[in-house]
DNA sequence: CCCGGCTGGGCAAACGTTTGCCGATCAGTA
DNA sequence: TACTGATCGGCAAACGTTTGCCCAGCCGGG
């Protein structure tokens, strides 16, 4: 039987209210009495039930987090950004994966709100198949979107600015010489696919880098592999290829190789978040690095800021990666 | 307000008891009330409040785990496994991150226990300094270890079977061609890097391969590009290199162009885990795979039967990686 | 007609906390 | 001395479930 706040009380000869608050410090107890309350915790190794805690003042310390795909490796940095966010308040991360399914999804969703988290933090599967879900959940708990949203609901959310990221990639890729270059990224489902591609004209024009139409597929190295081979059917390459993701770019460099073309020497790659391995890659890929540490307290904060504040327009939090240049873009 | 038991009762005009049995089945309930019940929870919208349920019942349905770093690659695809296999009945994964540091592995294990976890999966930073913190945790809550384990604990294990990964390893080199072989990997604090270290011998010979010392460091990219120079400093290459995991294995590979060898025509090298990048990485890695789906039934069959069976003698389960070969060492 | 057993509904007590309220004690002031 | 207000301990009621127990009703057998 665990030692409980009952017991605690008895061993100090106080009652068990008096020992809760010497323990919580919801209000101030007698200095005698709170060191004797502490001593007899310590001796019996008292520690809090925090369910019983959590019915009683309904919060629970716990955020939820909802991932389309934890093996997906861009998620598993954020997961770990937020999991370090949140341990600054003593909070816990109850994080589940939604399998690439919005059904999945929803199913989790509500499973987390049923346990009664304080709070949600998704980055939904899809922009039009999870909103009804997204919005159902919503209603009951706080909710923070993060890296893709939803169309159609008015739900904060945070991710990386990616019109800023364009605009660097451009201009880094001007800065080694390319004039003409070719966007490869995915389609409209996803709201990034949506605003990468909003994003890469003005960037180019704006250091005078003349583009080609952009190949929309989907992320994945599968989609960055078969963009290279209508590529290069579509004529005379482009002096940069930028890839949607470091998916997309790594299947356009096998692409590229498998066909005798050399990245960098002949064409240069770039891609987008820095994922674990656009590092180990060969050659090691040019990317965009989402700020995760950012983002993740800023999540964090926008949860904590609804608890708080209420209901208010939401807000949505665009915030600035950094350029990190890599072999892909480095003539030797 | 949420809705809760006694709403639905209410509206079905029956006492909370009855809406309880009537919704879980505990216990027989008319078909005329049952049908009553269930309706006026369907028309309310009640969803049961999971907090509350598991105070009473002492089961949270959620099961606890903890890594050492889930941006370790190997990692999430564990937690996928895992996440999967649990939510086939109905249960939640709560997962924390010991950021690689055995003090917080110790403050995550308390947190998941105080939050009444049903049952705790943890892979341990330390093969020594994790063990106290670990065994303090088991004295409350079925623990099973994965991958890695302490030490000096009685504590059931799940895992791959080290000796049968570096047979296949050993078999396949020696069909290729391979005469000499050496292991790059890492050192004892860690227990896989001990009993990959321990099969590598028995391997090596049951295929007739001539081995030389074997070098131990770390996992990590870092230690693979310095192991790759040592190599070379050591006189002639060994016909293929043995990476103690895919991580090392890259940096080897990665030393060893930076120096003009190639792999897979100079030498080859091979990997173990099969981590997502070790098919991206150029050469894609031949590489042992971790049977992550059987990794998980079985962590949590296992916990399953401790909550049921009470104390037994820890068990121990290794299970059978599977080849994959490609282009490292595949010589074209 | 009586009795025993079975079915199924409801009361109320838990599970381990937190917290509103009451009242006791004590110091300070008139 | 009496009164006021502040401080602080304790009682008991929550939080939303589940479940042990009791009891009513019913059926069948003797």
């Amino acid at each position: 039987m665990r030692v409980t706040i009952r017991d605690v009380a008895q061993r100090a000869g106080v009652s068990v209210s008096t020992a809760s608050r010497a323990l919580s410090g919801a209000r101030p107890v007698g200095t005698e009495l709170t060191t004797r309350v502490t001593a007899a915790a310590r001796a019996l190794g008292y520690r809090q039930n925090r369910l019983a805690s959590a019915l009683r003042t309904q919060r629970t310390g716990t955020v939820g987090m909802v991932v389309p795909q934890i093996s997906n490796p861009f998620f598993p940095a954020l997961v770990e950004a937020i999991e370090r966010s949140l341990s600054g308040s003593g909070r816990q991360l109850l994080l589940c994966d939604a399998q690439r399914d919005p059904a999945v999804e929803a199913v989790r969703l509500q499973a987390l709100a049923d346990r009664q988290v304080d709070g949600l933090i998704v980055a939904p599967v899809s922009a039009v198949a999870s909103a009804d879900a997204l919005a159902a959940v919503a209603a009951e708990v706080p909710v923070v979107q993060v890296d893709r949203y939803v169309t159609d609901a008015d739900l904060d959310w945070v991710g990386v600015d990616d019109a800023a990221g364009l605009r660097l990639i451009a201009g880094h890729l001007a800065d080694v010489g390319a004039r003409t270059v070719v966007l490869v990224s995915a389609g409209s489902e996803s709201s990034t696919g949506r605003s990468r591609l909003a994003g890469f004209g003005p960037a180019a024009a704006r250091h005078r880098l003349t583009t080609a139409e952009p190949l929309l597929g989907e992320y994945g190295i599968d989609w960055g592999v078969r963009a290279a081979d209508l590529l290069r059917a579509r004529g005379p390459l482009p002096d940069a290829i930028v890839g949607g993701n470091d998916e997309i770019a790594l299947g356009v460099v096998r692409g590229l190789r498998a066909a005798g073309v050399r990245v960098p020497d002949d064409v240069l790659v770039t891609g987008f978040d820095d994922a674990g391995f656009a590092a180990l890659a060969d050659p090691a890929l040019t990317t965009v690095r989402q700020p995760h540490a950012l983002i993740a307290d800023e999540c964090v904060r926008l949860l904590d800021l609804a608890r708080a504040g209420g209901e208010q327009a939401p807000r949505r939090i665009a915030l600035a990666p950094t350029l990190v240049v890599r072999a892909s873009t480095t003539r030797s």
